[in-house]
This record gives C-alpha cells, sequence and structure tokens, in this order.
RNA sequence: GGGCGGUUAGCUCAGCGGUAGAGCACUUGCUCGACACGCAAGGGGUCACAAGUUCAAUCCUUGUACCGCCCACCA
C-alpha cells in the first residue's frame, strides 16, 4: 500500500461515508433480536445551515451511536428536520419583498406553494453538512415535522387533547409580535434592558378637587385607561379609593380602586390600569369585576393606533402615539415630569420588535395539568438530566408553568384542525369530513386559519416519527428511548414539551431515561458566536482546514459537563496533529513490517514482557473510555484514547520495538504480532472518535474482504486475564532507568548523539537481570555505548538514583564539575523539602493516632526512599571532590 | 428579586479529602531511517479571598468578592 508521509483528510472523507452509507449500515434492524439503543437526533430547522452547536450536538450523537452499533446494540439515530414556523416563513416573505410582493398580495396557497419549493430547494442542505460531519444516522428514515405521517400525528393530538379538556381556545392578553402579526410564547419573549423614560401624568379628580399622580413606561395606553390602583395600606391614598379621576386627552372617567399589586413606594404609589395591555393590569381587571373597568384595544395587529383612539391618533404607530400623548399631556399642563429610567422591555425573539400585551383568542394547552406526570417521572428518576443540576432548572420552570399559547397567526405550519360554522360554533375533528359529520352536511364550515407552534409537532418527535399514531413494530421497540443530547438552550421549548406530550400520549412512557445537557459553543473569547458580533465560525471552514476528525476529536474532548466550550483553533491543530501522529504509527508498522500478522493471535499468549505491559495498557485505557462513555464524560474519554495512543503506544512501546525488530530476535516474531494486533485494536477504539482515517487505515492495513469495515466490526472484549501488574511494574521501572539517564544527559549537556557508558552498582538481583533482559532496549533509547555493574564509583563521574541502583555515567572529560554539584544538590534539597512535609505529619500526635494504617505505613515508607536516595546522592557529592 | 454555574500553570480546561494534572504556549537540546503536525529534557501554580469541620482541605460547610448564564410583572 505505501502510505504517505502525510495524509489528506480531504480525499478520504468522502469516499468512506459514500460507501458507509450505501453499505445499509446505518440502519436499524427491528426484525432482529438486538437490544436497541436509541437516539432521537434534534431535528435542525429545515432550511438552516449547520453551525458549531449542531457540529457539537452531531458529533456526540455519533459517538454514542457508532460505540454502541460496535457494542452490538440495535442501534436507531432516528434523523429529520423542522419546519420551524416562523424562521422559515420570515425567510419566505423577505424574499418576495426583495420581489416586490408579499404574502398577502400572493395568497395562502400560492405562498405555501413558496415556502414548500424555498423547502425543497434549501433543505437538503443541513442534512448533507451532517453527513460531512461523518453523522451515521438512519438516513432511510428521516422525517420533517410537516410528513403527512407527522401531521397526522399532530392532528390526533389536538383533538384528543381537546377532547380532555387538556386543550382550549381562550381569550386572553397574549405576547404579540407587530411585526410578524402573531402570538408567540413566553418563551420567545426576551426581556432586554434598555434606558428609557419615566413619564408622570397628573389625572385630576372629577370633582375637581386637585389630582393624582401617576407615572408610566408606555404613556401611549393611556388612551385605553381603566381605573387607577392605589395599595389597600398605603396611608396617603386610603381617603381616595372610590373617587373617579379623568383620564386627560380622552376625559374618560375612571374609578380609584385599591388593589394589592400596587407598591406604595415605588413612584406615586398610584398606578394606570389598562386591562388590555398589561399582564399585571389585566389580572386586577380579573379581580375587581364590579369596578366597571373596561378592556379596550388600542392597537392593530402590526402596531398602529386603532379605531378606539381618538381621531387625531389613528393610524399613528405606537411609539408616534407616545411622542403625541406626552406633547398632548405637556400641553394640557398635565405633564409633571419626565425621569430617566432603565427598564426591562419585551422583544420578540424572532422579529426584535418590541412584544406587546395583546387581548385576542388563542389555542392553549393546560400545561400545568400535562407537567404534573413529566415532574413526576423526573423526581422518581425514570428520566435522568446529565449534568443533575439541570433537574433543578427544569422543576422550576414546570412547576410554575403556564398556559402554553399554541396558536400562531402564520400560514406555514399545521394549520389547526377546528371549524366554524357561521354561528361561531367549533367542531375539533382530524379532518374536514369529521368536522362536517359532526355539524351536519348543510352547515356550511370554514377551517380556523391559525396554524400550530412549531414546538408543538416536535414536542411529539420522540413517537411521532416512529410510525404513532399506529402501532408500528418501530414504535414498540425503539420508544422509550435510550439518551437525548441537546442543549440547555432549549430545555423548557422542546424538553419539557416532549416529556409532557410523551407521558400523556403512550402510557406514562418516559421519551427518553437520560437527557444529556452539552454546553454551548462560545468564541475562544467566551463569548456567544453570533453574526453580528462577526465571531463565527463555520465548522465546515474548520473540516476544510483541520479535517473532520480533528473537528470531531476537539468537540468530544472539550465536551466536559457543566462548562460551556471555548472554542479555540489551537486545540483543533493539536488533534489534527493527533491524526497525523496515528498515520505515522501506522507507516511505523508498515515500514516494519507490522502489518495484518496477528492472524490467530492470541494477546494471553504473549511472553515478551513490554508485550505483556502494552496489553494490559491497551485493556485498561478500554475500560477507562468505556467508563467515560456510559457515564457520558466525553472529555474523559478522549483523554484516555489520546494519552493511550500517544503516549503509550507511540512514545514507549514503538520505541521498545525498534531495537528487538532490528535484531530480530526471538521476540521479533511477538514483538511484530503484537505491534500489528495492537494497532487495529486501537483503529477500532477510536472509530467512533475519528471514523475517517480509522476506516482508512483499517482499510490499508490489510488485506479486508468485501464489506469489512470499522463501521460494523466489535467493539473489543478483553478478559481481565491479560491484565499483567508484574510486567507493568517492570516496564515502569525500566522506563524510570531511560528518563533518569535522558534528564541527566540533558542536564550535563552531554551531546544528543554521543553514545556513553553505564555503570551501575548496588543493583540487587532482580534488577541486574532487568539489565540484561531489556539491554538492546536501554542501549538505544538511553544513547549508551554499554552497561556494566561495578563495585566502585570511578572518579569523575555522574551519579544518579533509581530505587535502591546506582547509575554512574562515567563522563569525566565532559562534566562540568559546579553543573554536577549543583545537580546534585538540588536533588537533594528537594527531597529535604519531602522529608520535611512527612516528619511533619509523622511528629504530629493527631495524625498518628487518627489517620488509617495505610496512610501512616505509606508516609513511612515515603520517608525510607527519600532518606535512602538522600544518602546517594550525598555520597555522589563527596565523591565528586575526592 | 430569585436560581444556577464559574474563579486551579501564560492560555484553554481536567481533577475534587491524603505529596497539584493535560493540551497548547514557553525554554534548551535534537535531521536517533514513523512522524518538525515530530523527539527528548525542562521552567512555570500560597488551586479567588476569609472563617469553620477534619489527624489531613484545591476538594466538604458557611460567608465575601468579582465573572457568566437562566427565570421573574415593580408600573
Amino acid at each position: 500500500m505505501a502510505l504517505d508521509k502525510t495524509f489528506d483528510p480531504k480525499i478520504i472523507e468522502e469516499k468512506h461515508y459514500q460507501d458507509w452509507e450505501k453499505s445499509g449500515a446505518f440502519a436499524c434492524e427491528p426484525q432482529s433480536d438486538k437490544t436497541p439503543y436509541t437516539i432521537m437526533m434534534p431535528p435542525p430547522n429545515v432550511t438552516g445551515s449547520l453551525h458549531m452547536g449542531h457540529a457539537l450536538n452531531t458529533t456526540l450523537q455519533d459517538l454514542l451511536t457508532r460505540y454502541h452499533r460496535m457494542k452490538g446494540y440495535d442501534a436507531l439515530w432516528q434523523p429529520g428536520t423542522d419546519h420551524a414556523g416562523i424562521a422559515t416563513q420570515m425567510i419566505v416573505e423577505r424574499m418576495l419583498d426583495k420581489e416586490g410582493t408579499s404574502r398577502k398580495e400572493l395568497g395562502r396557497e400560492k405562498f405555501l406553494e413558496r415556502v414548500w419549493d424555498w423547502k425543497e430547494e434549501s433543505g437538503g442542505t443541513i442534512v448533507k453538512q451532517m453527513r460531512a460531519i461523518g453523522a451515521t444516522p438512519d438516513w432511510e428514515r428521516e422525517r420533517f415535522t410537516m410528513d403527512e405521517g407527522l401531521s397526522r400525528a399532530v392532528r390526533k393530538v389536538f383533538v384528543q387533547l381537546y377532547k380532555e379538556k387538556l386543550l382550549y381556545k381562550d381569550k386572553r392578553l397574549v405576547n404579540w409580535d407587530t411585526k410578524l402579526r402573531t402570538s408567540i410564547s413566553d418563551l420567545e419573549v426576551e426581556h432586554r434592558e434598555i434606558k428609557g423614560k419615566f413619564y408622570h401624568f397628573r389625572y385630576p379628580y372629577e370633582d375637581g378637587t386637585g389630582f393624582i399622580s401617576i407615572a408610566t413606561t408606555r404613556p401611549e395606553t393611556i388612551l385605553a385607561d381603566g381605573a387607577v390602583a392605589v395599595h389597600p395600606d398605603d396611608e396617603k391614598y386610603k381617603d381616595l379609593v372610590g373617587k373617579n379621576v379623568i383620564v386627560p386627552i380622552i376625559n374618560r372617567v375612571i374609578p380609584i380602586i385599591a388593589d394589592e399589586h400596587v407598591q406604595a413606594d415605588f413612584g406615586s404609589g398610584a398606578v394606570k390600569i389598562t386591562a388590555a395591555h398589561d399582564f399585571n393590569d389585566f389580572e386586577v381587571y380579573k379581580r375587581h369585576p364590579d369596578a366597571g373597568i373596561p378592556l379596550i384595544n388600542l392597537f392593530t395587529p402590526d402596531g398602529k393606533m386603532n379605531e378606539n383612539c381618538p381621531e387625531d391618533y389613528q393610524g399613528l404607530d405606537r411609539f408616534e402615539a407616545r411622542k403625541k400623548v406626552v406633547s398632548d399631556f405637556e400641553a394640557l399642563g398635565f405633564l409633571d415630569k419626565i425621569e430617566d429610567h432603565v427598564n426591562k422591555i419585551p422583544y420578540g425573539d424572532r422579529s426584535g420588535t418590541v412584544v406587546e400585551p395583546y387581548l385576542t383568542d388563542q389555542w392553549y394547552v393546560d400545561a400545568q395539568t400535562m407537567a404534573k406526570p413529566a415532574i413526576e417521572a423526573v423526581e422518581t428518576g425514570k428520566m435522568e438530566f446529565v449534568p443533575k443540576q439541570w433537574e433543578n432548572t427544569y422543576f422550576a420552570w414546570m412547576r410554575d408553568i403556564q398556559p402554553w399559547c399554541i396558536s400562531r397567526q402564520l400560514w406555514w405550519g399545521h394549520q389547526i384542525p377546528a371549524w366554524y360554522d357561521d354561528e361561531g360554533n367549533v367542531y375539533v375533528a382530524e379532518t374536514e369530513e369529521e368536522a362536517q359529520a359532526e355539524a351536519g352536511a348543510d352547515v356550511k364550515l370554514t377551517q380556523d386559519p391559525d396554524v400550530l407552534d412549531t414546538w408543538f409537532s416536535s414536542a411529539l418527535w420522540p413517537f411521532s416519527t416512529l410510525g404513532w399514531p399506529d402501532k408500528t413494530p418501530e414504535l414498540d421497540k425503539y420508544y422509550q428511548t435510550d439518551v437525548l443530547l441537546t442543549g440547555f438552550d432549549i430545555i423548557f421549548f422542546w424538553v419539557a414539551r416532549m416529556m409532557m406530550m410523551g407521558m400523556h400520549f403512550m402510557d406514562g412512557e418516559v421519551p427518553f431515561k437520560t437527557v444529556y445537557m452539552h454546553a454551548l459553543v462560545r468564541d475562544e473569547k467566551g463569548q456567544k458566536m453570533s453574526k453580528s458580533k462577526g465571531n463565527v465560525m463555520d465548522p465546515l471552514d474548520l473540516i476544510e482546514q483541520y479535517g473532520t476528525d480533528a473537528l470531531r476529536f476537539t468537540m468530544v474532548a472539550m465536551a466536559a459537563q457543566g462548562r460551556d466550550i471555548k472554542m479555540s483553533e489551537d486545540r483543533l491543530g493539536g488533534y489534527r496533529n493527533f491524526a497525523t501522529k496515528l498515520w505515522n504509527a501506522a507507516r511505523y508498522c508498515e515500514m516494519n513490517d507490522c502489518l495484518d500478522k496477528h492472524d490467530g493471535f492470541d494477546p494471553a499468549s504473549v511472553t515478551y514482557t513490554p508485550n505483556k505491559w502494552l496489553i494490559h495498557e491497551l485493556v485498561t485505557a478500554t475500560k477507562e473510555i468505556e467508563k467515560a462513555i456510559d457515564g457520558y464524560k466525553f472529555n474523559e474519554a478522549a483523554n484516555a484514547v489520546y494519552g493511550f495512543v500517544w503516549g503509550t503506544y507511540c512514545d514507549w512501546y514503538l520505541e521498545f520495538s525498534k531495537p528487538v525488530l532490528q535484531d530480530g530476535g526471538d521476540a521479533a516474531e511477538e514483538v511484530r504480532q503484537t505491534t500489528s494486533w495492537a494497532l487495529e485494536q486501537i483503529l477500532t477504539l477510536l472509530n467512533p472518535f475519528m471514523p475517517f482515517i480509522t476506516e482508512e487505515l483499517y482499510a490499508s492495513i490489510a488485506q479486508r474482504e468485501e464489506g469489512d469495515r470499522l463501521l460494523t466490526s466489535a467493539w473489543p472484549v478483553y478478559d481481565d486475564g491479560l491484565l499483567d501488574d508484574d510486567a507493568v511494574k517492570k516496564m515502569q521501572w525500566l522506563q524510570n532507568i531511560i528518563t533518569e539517564i535522558r534528564s541527566v544527559r540533558a542536564d550535563m549537556h552531554v551531546p544528543a548523539g554521543a553514545k556513553i557508558d553505564l555503570l551501575v552498582k548496588g543493583a540487587c538481583a532482580e534488577t541486574k537481570e532487568g539489565f540484561t533482559a531489556f539491554e538492546d532496549v536501554l542501549l538505544r533509547m538511553a544513547r549508551l555505548k554499554s552497561i556494566s555493574h561495578v563495585e566502585e564509583v570511578p572518579k569523575g563521574s555522574i551519579q544518579t538514583v533509581v530505587g535502591e541502583t546506582t547509575l554512574i555515567l562515567p563522563i569525566a572529560d565532559i562534566i562540568d564539575l559546579d553543573a554536577e554539584r549543583a545537580r546534585l544538590n538540588k536533588a537533594i534539597g528537594k527531597i529535604d523539602v519531602d522529608i520535611g512535609k512527612i516528619d511533619a505529619k509523622l511528629g504530629n500526635d493527631k495524625f498518628v493516632k487518627n489517620a488509617p494504617e495505610a496512610v501512616i505505613a505509606e508516609q513511612k515508607t515515603r520517608k525510607e526512599d527519600a532518606l535512602m536516595k538522600r544518602g546517594k546522592f550525598e555520597k555522589a557529592l563527596e565523591q565528586l571532590d575526592c
């Protein structure tokens, strides 16, 4: 095969992806008796494109899916896209605007055609981009929230909830987006801190005895004022309750009422009540049914003043009207003062315009009732959040949940399955025929023009995608899905609602056993990425630059629980290097005839210690990786595999192998086999993290049968009998010797290329054996000329200590006595610090009395070792001077 | 106003009761026939601050200070 010196991700990625997809291995196997493992992909907006959040989310899901597939589960990763009502409609409307037309001009039917066209045109983008990440969901099962099947589920849910009185129509205040001309839910409103004005106005008493002062941030709503409220216990206004005042400009007579909502010590302590334009005021209105407070709507749907306003106001924009009210008050002499005021103003998260409380008829879901089982499921552990702290957020919101406004005055979405006759009677049914049947054949019906909140259909995702309401084998096998991976920003929008709907419609079974909340991907300064800040990183650019495997590995390595991810390119570069490292390890194997050499290899049968040790380390690393993935500690899994591949296999094992392979001695064949075998194990372990390079190497390093891919290989299972502590001890000793000699050489400026002699003094029998067994390795890795055992230290040599052994480097001609003296003193100093610490503990009566035996014994051994080592260094120092 | 999270090496972050870790960056050597996207050896931290619990605290408790999120109707 002959591997190139470096590899080019671009060439291999597309090739393998196409091959994987064609192989059919992404598909779940409902008819198999394998244990299912199911993940529902959070459906991205159909017209969206891939951002860093998707890249993270997709990578982690793919890691889990691949890992479980390799472990022999029947893995279903259910993909699909969301119709994203508001977002998509906005895009198409913007397109129409550029063409000089509008949705109104087109009409509903034509407009919807345009949206479907746009969906067809751009809808494939994001799923293509997910393929670039290497994602392996069951694409054959891809769903769209407005597919016929899913739409049927939506209608069925709507009708059933309606029949159960968990869904109803109501007239109340909603958050109204004047730009999009639709209601939006509480969650779609974001409060921004805005520097505004606080206007103080005077309302004269009806009896002409003076005036009361009120303050407001929204003067335009004065035109709909229905009362003035004060606190019931407020002494300064006590006598005024029941009196009437006149609203200037419109000269409406309204009462002064007492209500707890008012804060006596804020503003003047008196508040205007505008029941149809303020959520609090609406509550006040409901608490005072006898006060005769009117409900007056001032605005048209697009935020202009309507016919309920004085004529000279009609048609003005709401903010123009605000100015006019102020100037009219000023002209009338009723303007008290204007103060600067910082206030939280509600904005529509999509449109970015100020949202108005607006009195309309809308459809609501009784979320409070539906939340109860969903709360209980988390309390009892049927569903678990990872990290656990998100439970609190979930509980806090669910326990205080408000009715969910599900109707939107849009066209793109699921049209509400409710029909009206001419008298306004409503017929809720899954089809028009059924509604007609209910109403009677001769009744003319009109369907509710509104559509449902997008999240209504996404809430059904875990079961609607599996075929519900039909009882499909897939629904039966995969429904209680294993884990949901998502960002915390949609815990309320989506997770909570899936819980409510899932439990209600699936006999109380939770839609997922675990919800893994991953972090937000931020820029390297920790700021949220946004187009306006210009700090957006495009995952596809990063793939182009570093390769998909590097991007994936970075995502996994940085996905620590409970912290946001600050994305830095340095890190990406590091993991790109890791991929290259792996590539070159394979090249080494190739050059040394260590490929495809492990046919029939039994890791339990090896006899050469470095091989035993490597196998031990591989088994240990594999356990660590499994434990980390099973616990959703993705970063730990990444570190474990990285450390093993680079730190253990490349830095040590392959180096150990060099002299053995070169000499071609007895151990060579076993080393060759172990090297070859271990490389393939590494590729397998690393495959869920870096699928492309591992697949490529897998294909290149051996003659494979048709259809033999890592994608469908089995995750390794090792016997604990492969663990070998004795081999670990021996290899640690060897590594210590090598490191120690290298360290001394570097300290003493021994030229890197110079080969020197090593004299060993005081070695015990076992150690001597070690020097013999690993002579070749030591000679090469420590750059030695020879190793011999001595009784006396020759003049002018350098000494150091490993365990009970003194290592002597007779390099009198090279060394600098002062430097050596300094080195030894430094070593002694370090030991003294240690001894000091240990003595402090052992000298403490309380420690000796209370600490566990093992801890005390450990301290004592440590001290003995330190003293022994110190003695040898002291001696070395003495000998230096003689 | 509530709630949550963070504060550990220059940077990005792990660790969370028994001698402080990684990657990157930095310093010094190295063309040792896999790899300079590399190898080897180093330097660098009173683990934000204060008090408490403990034989022992970066880790547990309480409080303080910053930083960041989320939720909430002070007009």
